[in-house]
DNA sequence: CGCCTTCGTGTAGAATCTACACTAAGAGGA
DNA sequence: TCCTCTTAGTGTAGATTCTACACGAAGGCG
């Protein structure tokens, strides 16, 4: 079954840039490719829009049949359209970032007979395409998005401690924060529920466990609160 | 002449949501469409991207031949995607905003048979297809841009007084702004050129006249500095 | 020459940011 | 049981930045 149309049209893929936190890395997730060309190359999970689906259906699809990941924090990053990204034809990239916590998807190579591997976002091997650019925006976008929006939770388990949440800053913004002025800035936005619960199995004195209360901050964004790290 | 493919392909536009400023107003571009669907209705300046051209270059192309302007600030916006957003066929729209400055600009309208015109922003017209949604996102991204980036001198003429400038803050973020913090803000930045020249033409004291030197702010992005406002 | 309008400037008090160090808790081993 | 080790959890002073606010100077015009 085949299209025709009157004027030639440009492929539309859609590719994600996915971050986990593995501490003390922070890391993106890669496929092997298995087709012409780059073959053999890794590359971000990604592939071609279907006709009857939106952007984000077909990003959420590929990432589902490519590395298993479901229900993954997903936002638009930026579409890529030079003419000559891809050596066969013409294809225009819409790219995606997802932010994933390892602490739940820890199998997502094993999931598909596909090749899928996490590399440190610092250690990244030659990619094919422009994928090295894309990376590059969605990391920057990442630290940028954490500077300014509490997005880092989406990366941590659901309960976590303050040390953990200022690491994964620490990780992402690549810079060292004050622990007393981390805790009073963090605190002081109003969106961490504190739970009744320490952390366990660690050989020293336990911290307490928080919650994200994403209600709580949809109403703060609402009003207009300021949420700069 | 067509083009045949295995599988269905959505067509590919760009729009472009195109800012001037017209004291005290912000405006904002629109084009009346002459064709089905949606004929007669005003829409976002656009059109389909060709196969050998960049999104970018495409979004040019069809500002420079439905609107005649050239050399704007253009940035790309976001990618919509939605199944039905067009009642004929699948479209997949990049939208970009851009900014020009009307002193340049003054003839759009007329430089093509289109009829294209000027609307305040608050004050649109029923638009066709998504694009109330498109000029709402550039929208807010043009007040978030200029919070955090000195970019609102695409808007005035080359040589503008602090008080143009900020008019043009107050009207685009909608608050008004102390004198005199804001020059102190403005010119600590320090990418503003104090020239020798002052305005003329009018009926009191005439204000200093300034540029925005882009070579030293481009320096200054790259050493991390702040421009938030 | 007087009037009118806008230009251009400084400061004090409040709020926020930064840098910094010690006691408390709990696990583990002697 | 007690000593040791590691991290948890907390407050403050000084520097910096933000905010709110008012008046003399310049220059056109009648």
């Amino acid at each position: 079954m085949t299209s025709t149309y009157e004027f030639p049209r440009p492929a539309l893929t859609v590719d994600c840039v996915v971050f986990g936190l593995d501490e003390p890395d922070l890391k993106v997730l890669f496929i092997r490719r298995d087709l012409e060309p780059y073959r053999g190359k890794w590359a971000l999970p990604g592939g071609f829009v279907h006709v009857e689906e939106s952007l984000e259906d077909a990003a959420k699809r590929e990432l589902r049949e490519e590395t298993g990941l479901e229900k993954v924090f997903l936002e638009q990053l930026y579409t890529y359209g030079d003419v000559d990204r891809d050596p066969r034809e013409r294809v225009v990239t819409v790219a995606y970032y997802a932010l994933v916590r390892l602490s739940d998807h820890r199998v997502v190579a094993a999931t598909d007979a596909r090749d899928a591997a996490w590399f440190g976002v610092h250690d990244v091997p030659r990619l094919a395409f422009d994928h090295d650019r894309i990376l590059k925006a969605g990391y920057h976008r990442l630290q940028n998005k954490l500077r300014y929006e509490p997005v880092g939770f989406e990366l941590l388990p659901r309960k976590f401690t303050l040390r953990q949440l200022q690491r994964l800053y620490e990780i992402i913004l690549d810079r060292s924060l004050d622990k007393r002025n981390f805790r009073k800035k963090i605190l002081g936005m109003d969106v961490l529920e504190e739970l009744d619960e320490v952390e366990t199995d660690v050989a020293h004195r336990a911290a307490r466990l928080y919650r994200f209360n994403q209600k709580r901050y949809r109403e703060m964004v609402k009003q207009g609160v300021n949420f700069e790290i």
